[in-house]
DNA sequence: GTCTATAGGTAGATAGAC
DNA sequence: GTCTATCTACCTATAGAC
């Protein structure tokens, strides 16, 4: 009614998600660092830059901001999901597995603090959604382990304890903006260091789980 | 001058002491909960049972507090430190080390928490004495993995990031208040999960280190 | 859609009686 | 040492002009 021509409007939508897009990132960063509560939303408008206003304009409220931060990063953890597979070869499928959550950890590495940074908190901002969702993944690939124990392809460790140490380990990276300088002496996280992250992985954790050749 | 008789200034000085451990036992609490800037000095003194001005009045800020609190997880790790010696055998050393640190997650879960938060949001409150004692900790701990390399006692990995698995996983079960609900589903963490997890790392992590038989 | 000004509430910290 | 009352500053959110 009110918007009648198609360009002006065709730009106004590209407008929008491009400031929300903008508004989402800043916050981002900015959650990651200060938290929920230590969160500013003249902090997040200035990183935008946009005026604070306009900020409220596209979200209602600070928690509006950060349910889609989350929400995010859900959507992210759903694509690692997929690459373990009971009837595949499991340590084909770990290795990847590392692959995928360490690429992960170094392409959305303020999601993933911002993230992991809430469960620490005891998770009072995920949504019963989020929660279902994430007990979910957990199942799914618990019971992926459990048939390979089953199938005797791997040896029989605890799956619920053996996931915690393969996710902790790989999203230990994602913190590492910080603790890299102080455990590995670098600057910033390359490329290389994810790479031998993932060999790491392998060479422990994976081939402890090789069946005795004995 | 003001204090004359001996009796009453213990006393005091056992008050004192009884106050200062409850005001920083409920900070730790909240601190890990609602992270620095979230927490409330009038939530610490509520939960410490005192008025708000005896909080002020044991610790000048809320600086202060933190700083005691981030101190306390400080001396916990250096216990852990001197359980790695190049001279012993690796594998007793590491699975005292898995079970130190399993049991540290079990006793100062807040703690723990805190200074994970802490550590994600960037490390902003540690003071340069405590990230150079964190550094001087990652060093000594990487020189004995280094060493057992070099004696052949164990297979040639990366000592950083191998470092950096044992630490994560042994670390996770302190954030577990919460996750442990969705990835172990149990309520709270009973000492037969510690001990679960300690043998999974065990039979994971610290086997894939052992020397090819072949 | 954009932005200034401000309302309404709450935080950290302190003064000062007891 | 303890505690009430309060100061100052700042934060979330909104009203309303453009």
């Amino acid at each position: 009614m009110t918007t009648t021509e198609s360009p002006p409007g065709q730009k106004a939508l590209n407008i929008r998600n491009q400031n929300i897009s903008r508004i989402l990132e800043a916050a981002t960063e900015i959650f990651a660092r200060k938290g929920y509560d230590g969160t500013r939303m003249a902090a997040i408008a200035e990183l935008a830059d946009l005026p604070k206003a306009n900020v409220y304009y596209y979200f209602g409220t600070k928690e509006d901001i950060y349910q889609a931060v989350l929400q995010r990063m859900v959507g992210i953890w759903e694509e690692a999901i997929s690459v373990l597979d009971p009837n595949k070869d499991p340590f084909t499928c770990l290795e990847e597995y590392v692959r995928v959550k360490l690429n992960q950890s170094r392409d959305y590495p303020a999601e993933a603090r911002v993230m992991l940074t809430e469960m620490i908190a005891g998770g009072q901002h995920l949504t019963p959604e989020m929660n279902a969702f994430l007990r979910e993944v957990a199942m799914r690939q618990i019971r992926v382990v459990e048939a390979w124990i089953d199938q005797g392809r791997i040896r029989p460790v605890h799956p619920r304890h053996f996931l915690i140490a393969l996710w902790s380990a790989t999203q230990f990276y994602a913190e590492c903006d910080t603790l890299a300088a102080t455990v590995l002496e670098v600057d910033k996280l390359r490329q290389s260091d994810f790479d031998t992250a993932g060999d790491t992985l392998a060479a422990t954790l994976l081939r402890g789980l090789r069946p005795d050749s004995a």
